[in-house]
DNA sequence: AGCACGCCGACT
DNA sequence: GTCGGCGTGCTC
């Protein structure tokens, strides 16, 4: 309990969810029992006019502003904190490295209902009050002697409450057909205990065999158990990480321990969790954005109470507090959705590892395509690397083949060799999979005759066709029109489709394949709730030919009777201007080659290509994924790029094209003052995209080899950046380890 | 982020 | 003479 001083007040330092880089002082509420009130817990303050939630972070002994005109917290939200210590130091500590205000980051930790106020009532040890159990016991509905009647009747008004072992002691003074009942009432309410303390009731069925790597790799994450260490779990779609996660899973159980799960996105969490529920006989808990905020808010107490062991959840999950952390698994660990791309841009991956380490827990980050940066650390001896080499079921490797379309016929981006294959295939009766990662009829509608091009009025982009709702779109701003036909410049000319979208793919399927049927499977097709499940239980049921999709497609879903994938536009990935394309587009098409094929039917990938000779291309084909990125590897080393380097982006968006040079002038003499070190500072330049939403944006980038330096320049710079008046007419924000520099 | 204060143009 | 524009500064 901490004491009153007797000479003065004690001062509560704040963290409020304002873009303010500094705590706030208040004097601490009137209640002289300060039990429980430790760091980490909500307050409700005054704040300018109004009034705050806010997140204690420190009580301390004296101010630096006069006490005299502190104001007073309102109220203490939460008896005892919802956090616990180690939950606020990582708070903190993400706080300082991705420069964002702590008010913040805890706001974002927090589930939506409890970042307003919403109280949370909090059971401190497992008891059943005889008031409840006997409104239970009533209820069964069962006729009753007077003598039973009446002790029921006692029982409801009793106020006491009863441990377990209080209870099954009084038990004893019962008659046998009360006892029957309260035993039966018993067995109920303690399931879920009994469950968690019994390791056997926890599975549902029996384990899989597992191969010797999947066996390795499942000792070597055991043998971590309780310790700090990070592990990548390299395996290829249908290799069994999911197995490996299962059976860790219940060994970390076993040790009566909690396992947080994080996915990239919510399309994936159905399946998974389909494979933990028929696995595991307890409740799983779920944490994703089509969740409402209370269904969030349940899971999240859930696993800060203990009452649940296993809690599946995208990003933003990573925070929740957990009673008896065990292990983290991060899955899909190259996928770029674990970062934030707005306001408080954290990676889940990054922290997650940094969590496993405050938590003294094993971190397993799987993928069949790692990010490079985890192999640099796997080199780095930082990660363990833990390699499931074959396609569990002795399934084949898809082989991957490059078709040089330079010179050939192509209609709608469909060559003539290609067709034949899948003619081929398709006489067979199985399936085909096309992959065109751009959604629409086409990008471009351009006059034939004049040459103008339908362009966003806000953006720097092209109107992409959308033929089945007749309409442009702007897929950056979302910004509509009615599709045309005349062209507006020179008023005669034929407005003509220019490039492939999956629409006009579809059209060219239903006439070359008339008999045959095609799902069209984007985010234009998938809108309905339950659309996407549909067509996959289409699919999966032999009842679909084709399937034709974007980005859609590369994710989690697998398709065991595709025996062709193609890739129409394998070529469109390779000149970004962005440093990060080259990783994100062989992992891209591993992750579509994993798609297709199983044991007695290997699959084939044909990538249509005018850039055959691509040495990214032949690498990857000729030597897979694993050479690819030792290549990439060197030549980000070549060129001082992360992970052989750390960068951070300052971006700006305004609507007025003055004053990105005004605040950037004042940034840059900022950076002179402070930059003793050897950041390289890069631009400012206009973003790839100069213009979107009607925004104008800019960048600068900073780089460094040496973290720290990085680090210690941003420490000073991001505050004396948030004090500029330049900077109260732009927006902006900075990115750490940006993973897009768009 | 909100919100108020404050100093310059077109209006009941 | 006022209403209101948004530039500037503050929030314990």
């Amino acid at each position: 309990m901490a004491k009153l001083p007797t000479d003065g007040a004690l001062i509560f330092k704040v963290a409020i969810p304002v873009p303010v880089y500094r705590l706030f002082d208040y004097l601490a509420p009137d209640v002289i029992d300060l039990h429980n009130v430790k760091p980490g817990v909500r307050l409700e303050v005054p704040f300018g006019k109004g009034k705050k939630i806010a997140f204690l972070v420190e009580i301390v002994q004296h101010s630096e502003l006069d006490v005299g005109k502190l104001k007073q917290v309102i109220r203490i939200l939460d008896h005892p904190s919802l956090l616990s210590a180690k939950d606020l130091w990582l708070m903190k500590w993400a706080s300082h490295y991705y420069h964002h205000p702590l008010g913040e980051v805890m706001s974002t930790a927090f589930p939506a209902a409890l970042r307003q106020g919403k109280s949370v009532v909090v059971k401190t040890e497992k008891r059943y009050t005889l008031t409840e159990l006997g409104k239970v016991t009533d209820s069964a509905g069962l006729q009753r002697s007077p003598k039973q009647k009446s002790m029921l009747e006692k029982f409801q008004s009793c106020p006491a409450s009863l441990s377990e072992a209080e209870l099954s002691a009084w038990n004893d003074n019962w008659r046998p057909a009360v006892k029957a009942l309260i035993a039966k009432q018993w067995v109920q309410l303690e399931l879920q205990a009994a469950k968690l303390n019994n390791p056997e009731a926890l599975i549902r069925n029996n384990a899989l065999q597992c191969n010797p790597p999947q066996q390795a790799a499942i000792e070597a994450v055991c043998a971590s158990l309780g310790q700090f260490g990070v592990f990548l779990l390299e395996g290829v779609t249908g290799s069994g990480k999911t197995e490996v996660y299962l059976q860790i899973i219940r060994t970390v159980l076993e040790r009566g321990q909690q396992v947080l799960v994080l996915v990239p996105e919510i399309t994936l969490t159905p399946q998974l969790e389909d494979r933990f529920r028929q696995r595991f006989a307890i409740s799983i808990a779920l944490s994703h954005s089509k969740l409402t905020d209370n269904q969030r808010q349940a899971a999240w107490l859930q696993m800060q109470q203990g009452d649940c062991s296993i809690l599946l959840g995208t990003r933003s999950a990573l925070f929740t507090p957990l009673k008896n952390p065990g292990l983290i698994i991060l899955d899909e660990e190259h996928d770029a959705s674990f970062k934030q791309q707005e306001g408080f841009r954290f990676s889940a991956r990054d922290i997650a590892v940094v969590r496993g380490k405050l938590l003294h827990i094993p971190v397993l980050l799987g993928s069949a395509t790692p990010s490079l940066e985890s192999l640099y650390n796997v080199d780095k001896q930082r990660y363990q690397l833990l390699h499931l080499p074959d396609r569990a079921g002795n399934a084949i490797e898809p082989v991957l083949q490059l078709l040089d379309i330079r010179n050939k016929r192509i209609s709608e981006g469909l060559s003539e060799a290609l067709i034949e294959e899948m003619r081929l295939i398709l006489s067979k009766n199985e399936q085909v999979l096309l992959f065109l990662n751009r959604r629409g009829f086409a990008p471009t509608l351009i006059c034939h005759s004049c040459g103008w091009v339908a362009r966003c009025q806000r953006c720097d982009a092209n109107m992409v066709i959308h033929f089945d709702e007749s309409c442009l779109r702007c897929h950056h701003c979302g910004q509509e029109q009615r599709l045309i036909k005349q062209c507006p410049a020179c008023k005669v000319g034929e407005l003509t489709p220019l490039g492939l979208g999956t629409e006009r793919v579809e059209k060219v399927l239903a006439e070359l394949f008339p008999d045959k049927v095609t799902v069209r499977l984007d985010r234009d097709s998938t809108q309905r709730k339950g659309s996407l499940e549909n067509y996959l239980q289409q699919i999966n049921q032999g009842k679909v030919d084709i399937i034709l999709g974007t980005q859609m497609l590369s994710k989690g879903h697998h398709f065991p009777n595709v025996t062709l994938v193609a890739i129409l536009d394998v070529d469109s990935g390779l000149f970004s201007i962005d440093f990060h394309a080259p990783e994100k587009l062989a992992q891209m098409i591993v992750q579509v080659s994993g798609r297709a094929g199983r044991a007695e039917k290997p699959g084939k990938v044909i990538m249509q290509t005018r850039q055959p000779e691509h040495p990214l291309l032949t690498t990857l084909i000729r030597e897979g994924y694993r050479s690819f990125a030792k290549t990439a590897l060197a030549e980000r080393k070549e060129a001082l790029l992360p992970p052989f380097s750390y960068q951070a982006l300052l971006r700006v968006q305004t609507g007025d094209v003055d004053s990105p040079p005004l605040f950037f002038q004042a940034v840059t003499a900022l950076v002179e003052t402070y930059n003793t070190g050897h950041t390289l500072v890069l631009g400012p330049v206009a973003a790839p995209m100069a213009r979107r939403a009607g925004l104008y944006r800019y960048q600068l980038l900073f780089q460094n080899t040496h973290r720290k330096e990085l680090q210690v320049l941003l420490d000073v710079l991001i505050p004396e950046i948030a004090k500029l008046k330049q900077a109260r007419k732009v927006r902006w924000s900075l990115d750490v380890d940006p993973v897009d520099l768009y």
